[in-house]
DNA sequence: CTATTATATGCAACAGTTTGCATATCCACC
DNA sequence: GGTGGATATGCAAACTGTTGCATATAATAG
């Protein structure tokens, strides 16, 4: 009788193998908590600004994250109770978390490319939707602008001259110019997208006529 | 007896859900399917260029879409035998698929920020991992430019005249477009990454000797 | 006085993605 | 004769992220 009926057992490498890298929202957390000590609140508000270009996150994730990786012996907590408002626990890193995230740090990079419908969309472009995606553009261009002027202000009034910055502080900075260019280019890109569209949304207002 | 303890019942309005806007990654395969039939393995493969560039899927995902989406009546298969190759099923659209994916066309873009370690990894420089962060920053540009050369490859033969297109056509070129500008961007960015990584690195060589 | 907003934390269900593994054929290369 | 790679499809578990809901205090706006 033949138990392995299909081939033979194989063996596997796992040359390439990921499941001991912990997910990076981990240690984002603890990035954000290299200079100060933040109560996961705090820390909701952070990402929506500065890491939050490169990594979005929900309260319920952070909390989560923040219990776990205090259990992890990473970070340690304190609770602060607090007049006039809820009382909170706010988080710092431990000297365990320090090293886990800088032997992250030289590790291999993981990249969730960015899933945009929009773009899909446009593979479906005809007369009869280049209006909306005129429109759903105009929505980009305008938080685009928004945030492209967020950081325009961040730039001037923290890294006007980055040479001349502490060497981490450069390190942001590169992130920085990076969502800058980011967002210049995708504007840069919708007026083309625009003008484009333009030209293809009037036969419908012709046609409809 | 209270049997609502905390607070009075809520009437939540929904205003902004999304539960009944379902994944994109159908409506991408949907594309994919609007001028040829494709067998799973074809569009996994095709999915690595073209509309990969803003949305990746493995094929376990794909194939389990397929799936679906034929029980909902939006695609439909047909069986192909094949000699010296493993038999196929190639997928097409139904009319009911067509006109579910205009309709999807016309609804509110969901956007899924890309996720990038590198990019949290730059808020932790320092000279001991500034090396480090130069070759994976090499190793992005090797990608980028990769990527860039199949691209203008691509517009070359494919969009030289854009004007000149059909109209969903056009609606490609534009994704191919913002594909071209955003490598280029990041590209060029990369190069002022490593001049200031460059004269961070220095200083470690320096400190070893 | 009531509604809203900000502060502050959390659970649970669900949706979506990744990873590991499984199966099978045929071709090319060494 | 075996190894590796391309073709072709699929299951199941683990992981990650989103959504809806729950709870509580206090300030502010109307």
């Amino acid at each position: 009788m033949q138990l392995f009926a299909y081939g033979r057992p194989r063996i596997t490498l796992y040359t390439h193998s990921t499941r001991n890298r912990p997910m990076a929202l981990n240690h984002a957390i603890m990035t954000a908590l290299l200079d100060d000590r933040l109560s996961g609140y705090e820390l909701t508000k952070s990402f929506d600004t500065s890491l939050g270009f490169f990594w979005k996150a929900s309260h319920q994730q952070i909390y989560k994250a923040l219990r776990d990786l205090e259990k992890q012996g990473l970070l340690e907590s304190e609770d602060v109770p607090q007049a006039g408002k809820p009382d909170k626990v706010i988080y710092g890193l431990t000297d365990a978390g320090r090293e886990a995230l800088e032997e992250w740090v030289l590790g291999e990079s993981r990249v969730t490319e960015s899933k945009d419908d929009m773009f899909v969309k446009f593979y479906n472009l005809s007369p009869d939707n280049a209006a909306h995606l005129r429109e759903e553009l105009a929505e980009r261009r305008r938080q685009d602008a928004a945030r492209l002027a967020l950081y325009q202000r961040i730039r001037q009034r923290n890294y006007a001259e980055p040479t001349a910055l502490p060497v981490r502080r450069q390190g942001i900075y590169l992130a920085l110019l990076a969502g800058i260019r980011h967002c210049e280019t995708r504007l840069a890109w919708a007026e083309e997208a625009d003008a484009l569209l333009a030209a293809v949304t009037p036969a419908q207002s012709v046609a409809a006529r």
